[in-house]
DNA sequence: ACCGTTTTCTGGAATGAGTCAAGAAAATGG
DNA sequence: CCATTTTCTTGACTCATTCCAGAAAACGGT
């Protein structure tokens, strides 16, 4: 993968990219403690050099809810969306609802040329509605 | 306004208020500048404090593109999205493209209950595509 | 208008995600 | 295997935001 992308291989991307995937929308602070958990000398400099450029190479996406700090996943390209619970900050994909890349319409742009829309969906996980956990707001 | 959300009427408040009416999408530091002109002595503890209280009492509305601050708007409960430019930051309106609230069906919401969709749509504001000004990215 | 209660504001310190910078180490191409 | 280029380590630093304690201001009732 890493090659394919013109990345140097090397042990720390190697651990971040399959942290990314062993762990959707983790954060940067639990991807350092998984790559640690092979590689016990990797510096936190490493994983942010790493994951910017995995994401530059769109071999990650990063992802970041208001009120969050930056999260990464490896499903990358496929146009999917997050659900965010308001309360746990839980997040879960969601595919576009509206097929192949719909979303893409802008009523009126303002001139800008979009490249992407990204929508993020609101709202209580199944377990925070369950239990009346409102943390947050 | 404030006295309608139930708050009670401070000097920073007001000021707070009519500056995010006066800046659209202005980050919490310019608010603070804003705010200067009209009360030179208010602590920045009381911005944030005020555009907190603001935010839950739905007077103004908190938006945070990943990469960016915190910035404010007082455009509130009319379902309008947002276009960033990716160079320069820009943020300009956007009416949702499909009516009312259309936008909030997920095809498969993992049994969250959802109350908001809000969209982000990435691209190049006018300026930054004329000029070819490529940073961040 | 005044008082007591409650909320908000001031001032300053603290937190924490993320960045910067210089030299050491490792990866690639020949 | 060597030279070149990129990446990693270490540690300092930035900056938005939060925390805290005491002072000040707003509101409800008399």
């Amino acid at each position: 993968m890493l090659r394919r992308a013109a990345l140097r291989v090397t042990r720390p991307r190697v651990a971040v990219l399959s942290a990314v995937h062993a762990h959707p929308h983790a954060d940067t602070d639990a991807i350092i403690r998984a790559v640690r958990r092979e590689l016990p000398e990797v510096s936190h400099q490493a994983v942010y050099d790493a994951l910017r450029a995995l994401t530059e190479a769109e071999l990650v996406r990063r992802i970041q809810p208001s009120g969050s700090v930056a999260r990464y996943e490896s499903r990358v390209r496929d146009n999917h969306h997050h659900v965010v619970c308001r309360a746990c900050g839980r997040i879960a994909d969601v595919d576009c609802a509206v097929g192949e890349a719909p979303c893409l319409t802008a009523s009126d742009d303002h001139g800008f040329s979009i490249d992407e829309a990204e929508v993020i969906y609101w709202g209580r996980c199944p377990d925070c509605s369950d239990t009346g956990n409102l943390r947050p707001s």
